[in-house]
DNA sequence: CCGAATAATTTGATCGATCAAAATGGATCG
DNA sequence: CGATCCATTTTGATCGATCAAATTATTCGG
């Protein structure tokens, strides 16, 4: 590869010092339009790209975001989280930012790769997803003064401190919207299939469907069936749900894959028209025609970037702890609906 | 936060000079131990790390490699490179290598983010998936002369140019071994669903059921459906393959969507038992208890960065046409057998 | 015990950019 | 007309590491 060209060649090339080509592309506004013009052409005409390296070095700002892979998981749930990884490419790709990937088998590997990545100055600031309850990446990150904000709200701490930045999807409300929703059109018995309850998310999600379930304090409990995800325990819950005295006539999931056991249990007992509903929006609900629950991943992203670096698509510095700006963002998701219930693929139109 | 100890605040602290130091961790043999165990204690003690940026700066070397996420896609497919980048980042890992990812929509996008981050040094390698017919990018690349590998051969061109280094999954194989399975099992009509032919993967996979179909011409034309990638397209053509005046007893597809949908197809004509074999193994396979073709995408990460790196483990230079070591990997996927079949959920135990 | 060969360590220069401060060139004004 | 101020451009220093070459320490044969 032919040696690239530096500053100082675009700086002959055009007739000017190196400052002044410097100043073209990091603040063109104290240049005079004539030499700026004049510095540009030279720097296209040689195809000159400032040495990133170079630059990180000397502004100690490496203007890239570092994001820890969790472990695969076999469900079908990983791929919001896919989903995620991508939007933020895209979206900081925009801002000029870069994205470094790793992979960590628990907090504390975790913890040890973002050191390492933030001693070496590879990386100025993190996304953390999926927190969980006393997260001790948290403190460890406010008090190592790492910028970072985590897709996922502190479970159990205060949600206001200024010095954790957070974006979360309120899945209360969604969940409550959804049962709403099917109440709305006519279902009285609207059962739910979720996660044992010490779950930050799955217990936000439970308390969406009380609160608009309608149902009595019995009911409650009756309408209700706590299990690990999974689509096989999807579909043992639905059947129990649907063999009651008085069967549920619509399903509120925790997740997709519960909702897709439940939806081919229901089929199963031909009750293909009951009304399922699941939670992420993944591939698989979208593929088999499952109504689902979906996390607004691009504003997701858009609020975490902002937090992080501010409205400007510039790559200015996160400031840990300010006192104007909000930190923090809860959005609300929106149900998509499909054919609402799986349907017979036995009386499909097709080819 | 404090301000990161330098070489030079290390060489002070243990009575050397910076190149010692740098010596003592870039090539720890020339140094005599005695001094070594010193700085190294220093080292630890002052928690020193390498500035990223500053030593890149020197040695023109990022040891990042660059990625492109593909487009999101709707299928279910996806999950495979989302798997192979979860592997990358894993593996790269482990051999002090920084992934870094990026997005494009089409090919000359790509190559528009692969020239600006290649020029301003940020990445020293990087992989290229999904490969196709008449792929531009691996002409430019070779061009170029950037260092790269691709996860999938190259399509209409030559297999052994040395200049294009790639890894890829034998479908054909896979393929072949799954439907001889099939037939070693009993089964005397194995159907087959795949893709429209102009397709490099889809053609390859489609060729190994017909080595072990076993089926002559004629039927080779009967057992075989072409038809776009989709649930709803594998349920449909399950639907034909099985409402024949000889019906197929097994069916093999070029994917899992297709085999999902022709699981779920064959289970609502009352047939729950016919054997079903998907591609690449994704979660919803595993989560329905789909039999799938597996790619090994361990041993394809570690083809990959073998073939860019060497063996070692060090951050070692790739170089673009040695005549000696091979420059490409075909590497057998082997068949996950489930349940084989899509089981009745209504007919299952549980909670 | 000396000088050559080798091992171990140190010094000076450099990678390519930006920062901080100094220098230049006009325009303005008493 | 000369002093002052602002806009624009240039110069010198620096970020933190490694390379290349020079220097010092050690080993060993004769």
């Amino acid at each position: 590869m032919a040696k690239m060209p530096t500053v100082d060649d675009v700086a002959e090339a055009a007739q000017v010092s190196r400052q002044t080509v410097s100043n073209v592309i990091n603040s063109p506004s104290i240049v005079r339009e004539q030499t700026r013009a004049r510095v540009q052409e030279a720097i296209d005409r040689l195809g000159y790209r400032p040495h990133a390296s170079a630059r990180r070095l000397r502004t100690r700002q490496s203007s890239t975001i570092g994001l820890r892979l969790d472990p695969l998981r076999d469900g079908i749930s990983g791929a919001v989280l896919d989903r995620f990884v991508h939007k933020l490419a895209e979206q900081a790709d925009e801002r000029d930012l870069r994205v470094m990937i790793f992979t960590a088998n628990d907090a504390d590997d975790e913890l040890a790769h973002i050191r390492r990545l933030r001693d070496g100055s590879d990386i100025d600031a993190f996304i953390l997803i999926a927190t969980f309850h006393g997260d001790p990446r948290i403190a460890w990150l406010i008090e190592h003064d790492v910028p970072f904000v985590s897709f996922g709200r502190p479970w159990g701490s205060s949600l206001e401190d200024p010095r954790h930045r957070w974006v979360d999807v309120d899945g209360r409300a969604g969940v409550r919207d959804a049962t709403a929703q099917l109440r709305a059109s006519g279902c009285s018995r609207v059962g739910y299939i979720g996660w044992p309850s010490p779950s930050g998310t799955g217990d936000e999600r439970r308390a969406g469907w009380v609160e608009a379930s309608g149902l009595d304090t019995d009911d409650l409990v009756t309408y209700q069936v706590v299990t690990e995800d999974g689509v096989d325990q999807g579909a043992a819950s639905a059947r129990h749900l649907l063999s009651l005295r008085e069967p549920c006539d619509a399903i509120v999931c925790a997740s997709d894959s519960l909702a897709l056991g439940a939806s081919m249990a229901a089929t199963a007992l031909g009750q293909p028209d009951l009304p399922v509903v699941g939670f992420d929006n993944t591939p698989v609900a979208s593929a088999i025609g499952l109504s689902s629950i979906d996390q607004p991943l691009d504003e997701v992203v858009a609020a975490t970037l902002t937090l992080l670096f501010g409205d400007t698509g510039d790559t200015v510095r996160p400031n840990p702890d300010s006192n104007e700006q909000p930190t923090n963002r809860l959005l609300v998701p929106r149900l998509v609906e499909r054919r609402s219930t799986h349907r017979a693929f036995g009386e499909t139109t097709g080819a």
